[in-house]
DNA sequence: TTAACGTCGTGATTTTTGTAACAACGTTAA
DNA sequence: TTAACGTTGTTACAAAAATCACGACGTTAA
């Protein structure tokens, strides 16, 4: 695992996932498993599943497969941080709650450490153990608390503003559902998830699956 | 613009992303506009930018650039339907109330218009207008309303079984929240949006960021 | 009239990503 | 002991996506 440089952004992804699929079979009790059931729970296949692990230096069995501790182990070391990585989460409406309720407790090295909002009447409030400050502190807050990572989930209009606000904070990557491109230095990661596209994209790809299905 | 059948689904994702942002340079009553400026405002470069525009068999001029109007025409009749495609959405807690805030309304030709939840406390209510009614009734309503998108924001415990009960419905297309692999039929399109995934992600690549600066 | 400029459209090339094919290796069963 | 089996790790190949490089074309200004 000497190199993390050149481990292409398809294959972390689909570790991620992968370890979603491993904790729910170590859940079951499952110590063991192959290639080919991991690309079954996963929707890839087989021969991405075994070149995905041999990016990240980790060998299993040709007779036993993976070990199912061990590999979750490796993709732990390979993906996760030592320590644990505060997030911060900013917009507690709907959205925020939800993203909240998704992520506090599910994932050891990834948590949730402060929640910010521009209204008085949720400034203040406590969720999920987690206090809810003014945006006007996100500098102060984000420092103190070592965040790097922050999701940004308020309404287009303050989107831009929090997000420079963030990153002069010291944030080097962000969540963003907001439907706007940031517009932020190069080196700070910006993953988008706006929800609009998404929809759009597949009413896009359905109408294809209809398509074909009349000409049958 | 007489074949939809090869065009890269980068590009589609891509020009809704352009669509997105000529609709704000419309608001802003900007007619023309250069590849150049497409590309700041969506994060694409600006050969990539008029290749997707080739695909679609749309050209600007020289000297004008792309008529803002004409292109988001261009646009929405190569990945809108000719109707308005109905969308359900099922799951109406934070999230689901979060993705109806945000979609309602936003586009012309995508309209949600059956909601869907186990809650009784929640079904019979009405939400932007839209009534919500029991899973149970989820094979009814979809054929009703000739509805083939729909929006599972329900959570992991129940997301495989109503998106089966929804396929079964006839629903071709699916945006997937729950944290889960859908187990689903090839034909039926799925874009999973995992929110953990997303943070995990972006908490792997911010890292890299620190790492950098560190070196300098 | 001509040269310089900025932009578009696109063929050629490179980079990234996925897939196929197969040797190597325990295990099992004859 | 040997052959057949199923799986892994990896090399070679193919496909998809991004990027480079440049000709064409109005426009502007000398």
């Amino acid at each position: 695992m000497k190199t993390k440089a050149n481990i292409p952004e398809k294959t972390i992804e689909r570790l991620l996932i992968y370890r979603r699929e491993l904790l729910n079979l170590k859940q079951e009790m499952k110590t063991a498993v192959f290639s080919h059931q991991i690309a079954q729970l996963t929707g890839a296949t087989p021969v991405q599943v075994r070149r995905d692990f041999m990016q990240i230096g980790y060998f299993g069995s040709s007779v036993h497969g993976y070990n199912v501790d061990e590999l979750i182990n490796s993709i732990g070391e390979f993906v996760d941080d030592v320590q644990t990585q505060n997030v911060a989460l900013v917009g507690v409406g709907h959205l925020g709650r939800a993203i909240l309720d998704y992520l506090q407790g599910r994932r050891e090295k990834l948590k949730i450490t402060a929640l910010f909002d521009v209204d008085p009447t949720k400034v203040g409030s406590v969720l999920h153990g987690i206090r809810c400050y003014p945006t006007e502190q996100i500098p102060e807050i984000i420092t103190h608390e070592n965040i790097k990572v922050a999701i940004v989930a308020v309404p287009e209009s303050n989107a831009q503003e929090v997000a420079e606000r963030l990153v002069w904070a010291g944030i080097t990557g962000i969540v963003n559902y907001a439907p706007i491109k940031l517009n932020l230095p190069p080196e700070v990661y910006v993953e988008n998830r706006d929800m609009v596209l998404a929809v759009e994209k597949v009413a896009f790809y359905s109408r294809r699956v209809n398509k074909k299905e009349e000409l049958l």
